[in-house]
DNA sequence: TTGCTCCTCACGTCACGTGAGGTGGC
DNA sequence: TTGCTCCTCACGTCACGTGAGGTGGC
């Protein structure tokens, strides 16, 4: 109201927490001036210019370019405004899909590596493991024991028609223990660790093994899970799981990626 | 492995979603390199390099600059990795309390100006009104009636202190009808419509009243108010809640601001 | 040969941040 | 007078986008 109690940048600039720098700039883009302009230069803001402010840092946060805030401002009016709203919280609550997706996909990365990290490589173990879902692809179609490529775009191509978030880990899935030894480089299917998925590695016990190397290294590791089995009087009676939990992304050694292979089992 | 079955920077680029020229900029700041490189200068990637771009993009959208990445991709390891990881994780959900809280501010930005624009202003109406959570500020004391400033400055503050989300509308709270009448301009507290605040509007029936003009204006409304509730046959049993709905970000004429006061009643 | 793809500069852009060099206010 | 604040250029920066002008591949 009448007299204005007017601020200096400094002060409006910690009262908003807005840089002095960044005032500047939306000032001399006409975007957000400031209430008065002393002979000097000085700039003086008004606490009712909080609220303006305010908005302009709200529509900056939701991604919209600094022109078109000011052409809101320059023809705004409550109806354009409610609608100009809409748009961006169907927007917003998109971002926020996004983001709780990357949350755990951070903490998939977490799980894989932590376990890559405290595993040891020699042992077998049997363990009990909770349903996991997944997004699982089509069956693939292998030409040639070397050519992994083609089925492996397939499996991306498929995936991406269908929103697979494909920067979840990829592995190997083989219908049982004898498709996985006789050709380990030659997935049945391949699936995404994607938790969104519609598919799951199902609960129970597995047989889990790990080995180094790069891509399509498997060394001696059937062999080991096969007398492991016998060891732990298990049979193998589904499918297995092949993962790589530690690949270019942690490890920066190829020769060190390392392989999980995890195979269903059921007392003998 | 053995034979790499190579991608144009086209096919990489439509397969990864990744502009070309974005390519092209993390090969030249060697943050990520494409495979092979022909004599002729063409970029050619492999499928494994799928990964590695797609965990770029994942740091990239967290925020990390690019230098960061590569540095981190330089001198990696899983541990470094995983620590690194985490400390971006709670970044991340950091990110995520901040994004649904813009969320709901949006929504309640938008029904105030909905009920804006959908408001007959003439009319005072009896509503009843469930409890809406708010953050009250601490008691005002006004000096004088004409400088309204430094007690809502001293809200800002204490509001800051108490780290209460100042974007959100805020209003003044009046103890009770008699208060409010007597001196519409001066509110005995402040209040933040944070959803996340502690304190209340209670539920109740209330006498709601519009009217419109510039902050600190409420023209005749206070009468206009009296004369409802005895037209209603109810009085004024508590307190006071004055909120300007349509302002500065909705509203390009200052005149046309619209305040919107609600007083608890009862029953006569 | 034609059209498509790819290349390398070079420059633009968006939203500021960062001094340099100088003036103003208490 | 001293120190703090404020000012205006001007230039830097980050992560690309956008042509211009030219070559290469099927």
């Amino acid at each position: 109201m009448d007299q204005k109690s007017l601020m200096s940048i400094k002060e409006f600039s910690q009262l908003t927490g807005i840089s002095q720098s960044t005032l500047r700039y939306y000032d001399e883009i006409g975007l957000f001036h400031p209430s008065v302009r002393k002979p000097n230069g000085y700039r003086y803001y008004s606490v009712e210019q909080i609220t303006a402010v305010n908005f302009v840092q709200v529509m900056s946060f939701l991604g919209v370019p600094l022109k078109d805030i000011k052409g809101l401002a320059d023809e705004r009016g409550p109806r354009q405004l409610s609608s100009e709203l809409l748009g961006h919280s169907v927007h917003l609550s998109e971002e926020l899909r996004k983001i709780s997706e990357l949350y755990s996909l951070m903490g998939v990365y977490q799980q894989l590596i932590n376990e890559g990290i405290s595993v040891k490589e020699g042992e077998i173990s049997l363990r009990e493991l909770a349903a996991t879902p997944i997004a699982m692809g089509p069956p693939t179609t292998f030409t040639s024991d070397a050519d992994f490529h083609e089925p492996f775009m397939e499996f991306y191509e498929d995936a991406n028609a269908h929103k697979v978030n494909l920067a979840y880990p990829i592995g190997g899935y083989f219908k049982d223990m004898d498709s996985f030894s006789m050709a380990p480089g030659s997935p049945d299917r391949f699936f995404s660790l994607d938790p969104s998925g519609t598919d799951q590695i199902a609960a129970g016990t597995y047989l889990i093994g790990y080995t180094r190397g790069y891509y399509g290294v498997v060394n001696d590791l059937p062999q080991r899970l096969i007398s492991a089995a016998e060891k732990h009087q298990v049979r193998f009676s589904g499918p297995v799981y092949k993962l790589v939990i530690l690949d270019e992304v942690s490890e920066p050694d190829p020769k060190n990626y390392l392989l999980r292979v995890s195979a269903l089992v059921e007392p003998l």
